[in-house]
RNA sequence: UCCCCGAUAGCUCAAUGGUAGAGCGGCCGGCUGUUAACCGGUAGGUUGUAGGUUCGAGUCCUACUCGGGGAGCCA
């Protein structure tokens, strides 16, 4: 019998398969029995009736628990109304191995539970989702360099402590003596462009920062192209193409999959270039002016009476709940709506908390400041598609950007901003080439010049212009799939204080 | 590092300071088309830890531990 893919039945109906998985889901009914199989390509109900043929197997089916292995043979039969789109009526089973007392069942659970049950939490049909399109995500981002003529250039994971400075590295024992977990491995790439021209590197990067948020990983991956011959205008012009290649890819095979996830794939749709482009100074105007304002005031009495709204709805759902002859699935189905709307309220008891604060923070913006995550999310919002914001003070940027040659106080940098507040997802600039500007900048910085021989060596023997930028993998595909929390993004995420699984 | 919230059965949650409960999951039984199936039965607890207040603490107070969210910092 031919083993088959779920993804392929649908070469096969009317023919007798075999398929090789995990029970999802059992359902029994006296005479017949529902397996929902899972084979890693999708989901298939699988009937077994009670009649001489199943006699062998039937009793052992009935009691099969959940994520026990078995390879089901069977006719496959086309049925939109089942999951899928198809069913298997079966003739043979062969248990492979028979699981008991599986975790994670089909009723809600909470995050600390899933996050510790992690190594079994993707096997389960929202985390399968994200994953296959985390897998498009990085194929493409790799397909996009590499059909576009850049080298790829592995960076050491193990750097010595010069990195871009102000940030929290992991220190590590190398024999002795301290070194750090890369942070990026932009300095490297820069070394790697001179030598291949357009170049890039693909791996993890870690931060020590002791961000407790739904936006952070201390272990996440990045992406790093790095251009020679190359102004900032360039490197803009790189991230816009790149960024519209991923959003087309993942719409194009991740359909069913973001539909699953609830995305919005009209909103993605609308990524198309040219995507907005303005300076910090523009920025800064918008945060301090009236729209910002408005925006802030509009939000902050919306989220005021839906908090109203969901605070009462709270409350009647509770009555309901407590009341006497419901049914259990009306019973589920209060405890499930009871269990969003408090998560809602949650969310919405912060906002309103917040949003007085954030109309503080934009209307006082600093116009020689950095964007704070709350600006970013005003600067996002008031735009339809992504955002390039400019030309940042060169105070609160690293030591390596290129000074502007019109206003020496700001530097050729640039920040993306995802749609829907998703925040910075990108981050680049063109580079300083200059020797003396450089060792002055790195001096300013308060960095050992020592330890940056090597980079210097990049502006000493032909130096041209260059710049690149980093993309972050989880925050994208966070914004790609629409998902509130950066942790599922990643198959066995890192966060401050969990390292298990 | 700071601020807010939380911890009760394997899981999700109840319990005006007064006898710790339900549903799911497990186990046993019933049902030939189920979709988080349904119906009946059954086992399952040192209420995160340590103190304190009280005739009496899951409930109030203090500290700690762990978790969630946010600020700062960042992709």
């Amino acid at each position: 019998m031919p083993v088959v893919t779920i993804s392929q039945l649908s070469k096969h109906v009317g023919q007798e398969v075999t398929l090789q998985g995990w029970l999802y889901h059992r359902r029994d009914s006296g005479k017949l029995i529902f397996l929902v199989i899972r084979d890693g390509s999708g989901l298939c109900q699988c009937v077994v009736a009670k009649g001489p043929e199943t006699d062998a197997f039937f009793e052992e089916c009935k009691r099969l628990g959940q994520e026990s292995s078995l390879r089901v043979t069977g006719a496959v039969r086309a049925d939109p109304k089942q999951v899928g789109g198809h069913e298997l009526t079966v003739s043979g089973v062969e248990i492979i191995h028979k699981s008991e007392n599986y975790p994670i069942t089909n009723k809600p659970h909470g995050i600390d539970f899933l996050m510790k049950n992690r190594h079994l939490h993707f096997r389960s049909r929202r985390q399968w989702a994200i994953l296959k399109v985390r897998a498009t995500l990085v194929d493409e981002i790799r397909g996009y360099f590499n059909r576009n003529g850049y080298t790829l250039i592995d960076t050491p994971i193990f750097a010595p402590a010069a990195g871009e400075g102000s940030q929290t590295l992991f220190s590590v024992d190398y024999f002795g003596e301290p070194v750090y977990l890369a942070q990026t491995g932009q300095l490297y790439v820069e070394a790697g462009c001179m030598a291949f021209g357009k170049v890039y590197c693909f791996g993890p990067t870690f931060r020590a920062e002791k961000s407790k948020t739904r936006r952070h990983l201390t272990e996440f991956w990045m992406v790093e192209p790095e251009i020679a011959y190359a102004d900032l205008n360039d490197v803009i012009g790189v991230a816009e193409d790149f960024i519209c290649s991923i959003v087309q890819r993942v719409i194009r095979d991740n359909r069913a999959e973001l539909e699953f996830l609830g995305r919005d794939i009209a909103r993605l749709e609308t990524v198309q270039k040219p995507f907005h482009r303005i300076t910090h100074k523009q920025a800064a105007e918008i945060l301090r002016g009236p729209k910002a304002r408005e925006l802030l005031d509009r939000d902050l009495t919306t989220k005021k009476a839906r908090l109203d709204e969901v605070t009462k709805l709270i409350g009647e759902k509770e009555t309901q709940e407590k009341g006497q002859g419901l049914k259990e699935w009306q019973r589920d189905k209060l405890v499930a709506e009871l269990a969003d709307l408090r998560e809602e309220k949650d969310d919405l008891d912060t906002d309103v908390r917040n949003i007085p604060q954030h109309i503080e923070l934009a209307a006082n913006f600093d116009p020689d400041g950095d964007l704070g995550g709350s600006d970013e999310t005003i600067i996002s919002r008031l735009h339809d598609r992504p955002v390039f914001v400019t030309h940042y003070p060169k105070d609160c940027k690293a030591f390596y950007m290129k000074q502007n040659k019109d206003d020496s106080s700001r530097v050729n940098n640039v920040d993306m901003l995802a749609p829907d507040g998703y925040g910075e997802i990108i981050g680049g600039s063109q580079r300083e080439d200059n020797l003396d500007v450089l060792l002055h900048r790195l001096h300013e910085e308060g960095l050992n010049e020592a330890d940056y021989e090597w980079y210097l060596d990049l502006r000493r023997y032909g130096s041209v212009p260059h710049g690149g930028f980093g993309l972050g993998v989880e925050r994208t595909l966070a914004w790609l799939c629409g998902l509130k929390h950066i942790r599922e993004t990643i198959p066995f995420p890192r966060m401050m204080g969990k390292f298990y699984p």
